[in-house]
DNA sequence: AGCTCAACCTGGCTGC
DNA sequence: TGCAGCCAGGTTGAGC
């Protein structure tokens, strides 16, 4: 479920109610998540107030009074606020409890993360995992042109197809498996192009549609973030309509021409032969 | 340095 | 109906 964007919508969506208040207390049902939650986190936790919820790249950061801590919600995790007595589902592996609201971490897969970085250890953009990460999509140093040759720049000598080196993340982050497929197709680019092939002026429509998608997938989020907020019911999956994601097969919804679907780097590509150059 | 691939884990779907 | 096999929104780390 989770790229950029329904991170973003998640945050939005549980920070007016988690913001400013104090954590009473943390369950840890099943903490064998990509990496072992921290054994203090409870300790360490309990009555400090959660000042702010920040976004990097698909993490999400809860500023604390003597640190962050971080939670990545992998492939399959999802945030919700419920009532504390509400019961606590299957899958739901950790959970936080300011006084009788509780946020609640749902992760069949256990890809997800739930880390600790204390403000010992300098910040936050210190943190190890953060040292390979791109700059944010709509930060400044991805605005106007500076996207387009960031891309340019960073790819020169790359063999790695652009779907390959868009996804990695290490130059711009934020475009996960779905959203890069989606991209390629708003840019009318091959996704098997080599990324050190491609043009100035062809990452430029590149770097805007990255924005293009991802915004309208915020956006596309942002009607359903009840989903977040209510006990009951799973939350759905985005709505968003792709154009060539999961198409395999159907026709492109622009020239008629049956959409493909390839593996790269493990992962599936869709895309449409004849818009595609 | 950069590329490829296995691995982490669980559920759902397809096809025999 | 049962079961094997494959697929799934992410990311790291080993090996070459």
């Amino acid at each position: 479920m989770p790229e950029l964007p329904e991170v973003e919508v998640t945050k939005l969506g549980i920070a007016p109610y988690l913001e400013g208040k104090t954590l009473t207390e943390v369950i840890v049902h099943d903490g064998r998540l990509r990496w072992p939650v921290p054994e203090h986190l409870q300790k360490t936790l309990r009555n400090q107030i959660c000042h702010s919820i920040q976004r990097r790249g698909k993490y999400l950061l809860f500023q604390f009074d003597t640190g962050v801590m971080l939670i990545h919600l992998g492939m399959t995790g999802v945030l919700r606020i419920q009532k504390k007595q509400e019961e606590s589902k299957k899958y739901n592996r950790i959970e936080f409890h300011f006084g009788e609201t509780a946020l609640r971490m749902h992760d069949p897969r256990k890809f997800g993360s739930v880390l600790w970085h204390s403000e010992e250890q300098g910040p936050v953009e210190n943190f190890p995992l953060f040292k390979k990460l791109g700059v944010e999509p709509f930060e400044s140093e991805f605005a106007g042109a500076n996207g387009a040759q960031l891309l340019y720049e960073r790819s020169r000598g790359r063999t790695i197809s652009v779907k390959q080196y868009l996804l990695a993340g290490e130059v711009v982050v934020g475009v996960g498996n779905i959203y890069c497929s989606e991209t390629l197709f708003e840019a009318k680019i091959n996704p098997k192009t080599p990324a050190g092939k491609i043009s100035k002026v062809r990452y430029a429509r590149i770097a805007t549609a990255v924005q293009l998608i991802l915004k309208k997938a915020i956006k596309a989020g942002g009607s359903s973030l009840k989903d977040f907020v209510h006990s009951d019911g799973e939350p759905g999956h985005f709505m968003v309509l792709t154009k060539v994601y999961d198409r395999s097969g159907l026709p492109c919804k622009e020239c008629h021409t049956p959409i493909k679907q390839i593996t790269q780097g493990q992962r599936s590509t869709y895309y449409c032969p004849a818009c595609q150059k």
